[in-house]
DNA sequence: CCTCCGGATTGAAACGTTACAACAACAGAG
DNA sequence: CTCTGTTGTTGTAACGTTTCAATCCGGAGG
């Protein structure tokens, strides 16, 4: 392969198997046109010159790209990085490559990535909005190019989404701990805007009613984010109370969270499970991988990102696609953090 | 913005404000050049028409993209999104994208993604390999697309790369437990093929010959990889010793083989530090997480990764660019998990 | 010997953008 | 009035590929 000048393009192919431009386009495309012995012969032109096909030529003259892009809302989150997997699985078997963009809760990197993606004309968009109300969500397939949601939901017309059924997770989480005989329960996650904060803690109070338990029952102890620091300060407000009216479980938004909690609490001397329950959410292998494993509700990520690469893969081939919203149901893993109150 | 046939082009933008094309390029690329009027007015029928740029034909034109790439290992592992997070903040002062791509240790994967990114003419790339001997690590600078190793090493003329000294890392990890008295010190990590097993262990057997003890004071665990499940099975095996020749004191490969050990120990009943002191390797968040918060090395993660995009993108705009090794160097951060011995 | 056929090959047009030389319009200087 | 700028605008030629109608050629059928 030679390094000299400019890359080697399907004309200098051309010129040094002594052939036209255009049967080297049909080597590359419809071998079965070409005679064997001129196909040979463009093929060493091609190793000898180190010929790389030019990708953003082929885009442009086919109108079509091979890539999707998934643009995620956290990539130190694991929970995302396993949906990504699913995706990329879907995308291998597609013949499609996918691109990861991490937006990082940045609104601003997120509306710039959209916009390249879009500008790119990549097939199609796997998203975890910051904001699922985002104008930009619409815009995009109005103009062509499909957009599926993931985790997050919207029920409006313009795009698909794959979701996880947060309330029967809360419910199911509420439920465990309501079996296992505990009467006071800290439901511990916030910011209250964040869509699953809320669906979670509706599961779990209509766990806490259909238990037939006041709703005082639950005792909401807000965070201002997701954290691992957050966890934490939640563990030293709800040691903070007198042992007696203290909670003897608690129910994490998040297994970061949880993992924040249970640390300071057995560092200040609580003992998890049997001075308190704690389950999580999530199911993130660091989850089961803690000094006391947690319970959690495992969501099937990988799943979703399947799921959603194949919506949008239909999207962007099938003319009569039409859209879908789908709702998948969580389950719970019991493990060492929840047992019956002491 | 219409939804009509395809994609508006330039020509339909300068159609619909009677310019000619040209103008509208103008007044995409150098604005100044045009006069207020007719810009307003080319604007306008931009946003009615929905006007996307259309990178792929700019590009071609260009012959640039805008676009970096990296190459992920294992997009699983927090460490490797941190180095990603930095060269994001790079990228984005350099008014480029950073795409991710996430091969998971699968060798087809992952020249697959070298494929379709050389095709696609992106301005470089970025790559931790699964073997830094692979040929297309030299077959793509030849060709003119940047590549920087990063967090391997290669002392070879093709590319940058940007590592870490290893060798030091797991020297001042093993100083830190002899300096604490400990004399029996169980080396955890494997396989041996990995490059930065064999530079950690080199370490730490500087580190006790410097203390003037016999090569036999540390015990080599091998695992097979370095993961959750055999940090547990690693644990295991520590625990089937009989105490009195059992090492006081563990250092791990991984803060993930870490975690896996700490579980196990915990759970077999062993007070960690008292009964065994640990050290992990690269501070991930859940190492400060974890119930017992693990001493841990720490790589200056963003720096390697803001270092290495600074690079690629030093060589894909600068003629005159010369290829450089960047080693960084290590730190330690102690913690709950080690103590003298008891 | 002419015609026709089918496979192999060619040449030109098109994709959407940018750069650049050329040109128009008009003002001010001489 | 002409000349010289200046400012704004235009038309055209690339970029590297694919597609497709057109052509070429050798051989089979009449």
């Amino acid at each position: 392969m030679s390094r000299s000048g400019h890359a080697a393009s399907v004309k200098d192919v051309a010129a040094a198997a002594g052939v036209s431009l255009g049967t080297v386009s049909n080597v590359l495309n419809r071998p079965e046109r070409v005679s064997t012995s001129t196909r040979e012969r463009v093929e060493q032109a091609m190793a000898e010159l180190g010929f790389v096909r030019n990708e953003t030529a082929r885009q442009l003259r086919a109108g079509s790209s091979r890539t999707l892009a998934y643009v995620m809302l956290d990539a130190g989150n694991p929970f995302f990085t396993d949906v990504a997997h699913g995706m990329e699985d879907a995308a291998e078997d597609a013949d499609l490559s996918l691109f990861l963009c991490n937006s990082n809760h940045l609104p601003e990197r997120e509306a710039a990535y959209l916009g390249r993606l879009e500008q790119q004309r990549v097939q199609g968009v796997l998203i975890t909005p910051i904001d699922p109300e985002h104008p930009l969500l619409e815009e995009l397939p109005a103009r062509g190019t499909p957009v599926v949601v993931v985790d997050r939901t919207r029920d409006v017309e313009t795009h698909c989404s794959v979701a996880v059924d947060d309330v029967h997770g809360g419910r199911i989480a509420a439920e465990h701990l309501l079996e296992l005989g505990h009467e006071r329960i800290a439901f511990v996650g916030g910011p209250e805007a964040i869509g699953q904060v809320r669906d979670r803690l509706a599961g779990a109070r209509l766990a806490v009613e259909a238990a037939g338990l006041p709703p005082s029952a639950l005792h909401v102890l807000t965070t201002d984010a997701l954290t691992v620091p957050q966890g934490r300060d939640a563990g030293a407000r709800l040691l903070a109370r007198p042992a007696r009216e203290r909670p003897t479980a608690a129910m994490c938004v998040n297994d970061v969270l949880a993992l924040g909690l249970l640390q300071r609490c057995v560092g200040l001397g609580l003992d998890v499970p049997d001075d308190l329950a704690i389950v999580g959410y999530d199911d993130i292998d660091f989850a089961s991988a803690a000094t006391v494993p947690l319970t959690s509700v495992r969501q099937p990520r990988h799943l979703i990102g399947s799921k959603a690469a194949e919506l949008v893969i239909d999207e962007a081939g099938d003319p009569g696609h039409h859209h879908e919203q789908v709702l998948f149901t969580p389950d719970l893993v019991v493990r060492a953090s929840t047992r019956r109150p002491a």
